[in-house]
DNA sequence: ATTTTTGGTTCAAATAATGAACCGGTGTAA
DNA sequence: TTACACCGGTTCATTATTTGAACCAAAAAT
């Protein structure tokens, strides 16, 4: 891997939950040595994409993602755009809705909006990571992803959140068979205990999943008609963000999402 | 250099006018060789930092961006809370008004608001940089940040966009002077014609400026009693944002925009 | 007062970056 | 049809950078 890969990698390791890391920490956190790890955080650090409390020490990112964020959001406005179709389904199903796109190690959600109906919210972080194995996102653009991705995520180790979590490989990968002649994932408490998840994926304009819409919901409001609606609401609205996009829905995929609103 | 910088280096390139770039364009860009550029493109791609148009092979800034600046906003909310005060001074001059934060090469504006009043506005574009030689946001910057930024600043050939625009670095040192001794900067039409500008620092824990409060007038609009009211909106909004920051304004600039508050 | 932990530095050894030449595909003009 | 130019991408011997164990100084913790 290159040292410029080594370096970037670094970046992950930032998080809502954990906005600031010491030297020491990230040594704990990589193994990498220290001297090494003083040398790429103050490349980063240079180039803007880093910078340093100034009385702990520690790094947390810096101002230059914040222009390079905006110009990305104005060469390919996805946030933007997903921003419509995810308050349209909260507003109709009242329910935690969210899109994400994917990461190195994980979906990374991009929007998300509380339908704000129900009491019993579902916690939800933006800009978390969510692992590939254990949520409805994740399995959803593993399934329509090409085959490099998820043998890259099988051939590491399947960390367990919850008693549900799949942590099987081949498991795993006879679910993502079913996801594809279904058109969609569920997952059923494997990231958190008591919600449920559901998501499709949307497209790029190779036919390959870019990203995915989901929605959260508490176990105790789940029943078979409600994941229908839930359902249909997905595939309108990714069929209508590919559009949007300039995305293409691959041909099967298509027929399997015509037959499901036909029901 | 590290690689790690030179490498970052490249993702400067983009902007809202050069959203995609390939590899050829890239080499007469940055006279780097082919094959090493091609290499530390991959590198970012292989990270998120950039993706490839899929038809002309064209490079573009990728998704990891998106995630980095929710993180950073969430750790450092500098957008969100600048907003404010740049809505609040734009209804009231209804003029052009725009927040900046340093990059390596200029100033990049975060957030900007038209007044929307006046028929003749000022064309500007976010997450452009605005050159630190030629530009209200850029000197007022330079003028209250430390030396060595100055004179890497200085060191390197001053671009000219205007007649007006100052190239001598004697006299921009002078010019720093100035704005130190006033508290705030202003330029006429040093960037682009017919436009004049102001701008004042924010501050950060150390007292050292972190950014820009600016505004942007045709020139036909400037005259003296204006400028007065638009030097004390900026000097307002800046010490409450400074509060809000946590930044903490130098005793003398603190001393000057008191005593240009009491005229 | 002493030990531990912190961020940060050094320099010979190990490794990765470099770049001139090369490859193959595409579009274009003779 | 051929020839040429231009594109993105690759190769491999040379060269320069990265690496990491040991070290340093300062700040916390004991």
């Amino acid at each position: 891997m290159s040292t410029i890969e080594k370096a970037l990698m670094l970046l992950e390791h930032f998080s809502r939950e954990r906005p600031e890391i010491g030297l020491t920490e990230f040594k704990t956190r990589t193994s990498i040595d220290k001297g090494t790890l003083h040398r790429h955080l103050t490349a980063l650090k240079n180039s803007g994409f880093l910078e340093q409390n100034y009385l702990t020490r520690a790094y947390r990112l810096g101002p230059a993602v914040i222009r390079l964020a905006a110009v990305r959001e104005n060469t390919v406005p996805i946030v933007k755009t997903v921003k419509y179709y995810v308050d349209r389904i909260a507003d109709n199903i009242h329910e935690l809705v969210h899109a994400a796109l994917p990461q190195k190690n994980g979906m990374s959600a991009i929007y998300a909006k509380d339908g704000g109906y129900h009491g019993v919210r579902v916690n939800f972080d933006e800009a978390e990571i969510l692992p590939f194995h254990a949520t409805s996102s994740g399995l959803a653009l593993l399934a329509f992803h090409d085959d490099t991705l998820v043998a890259n995520v099988l051939s590491k180790k399947l960390v367990s959140f919850t008693d549900s979590t799949p942590t099987d490989a081949a498991d795993i990968k006879a679910n993502l068979e079913t996801i594809r002649t279904h058109g969609f994932a569920f997952t059923d408490q494997s990231y958190e205990d008591e919600v449920g998840s559901v998501a499709v994926p949307f497209f790029g304009v190779k036919g390959d999943a870019i990203g995915t819409l989901a929605i959260a919901i508490p176990v105790s409001r789940i029943n078979k008609s409600f994941h229908e609606i839930i359902i249909k609401q997905l595939i309108v609205a990714s069929t209508e963000l590919c559009r949007d996009l300039g995305g293409q829905i691959p041909t099967n995929v298509a027929t399997i999402w015509a037959a499901k609103l036909e029901v």
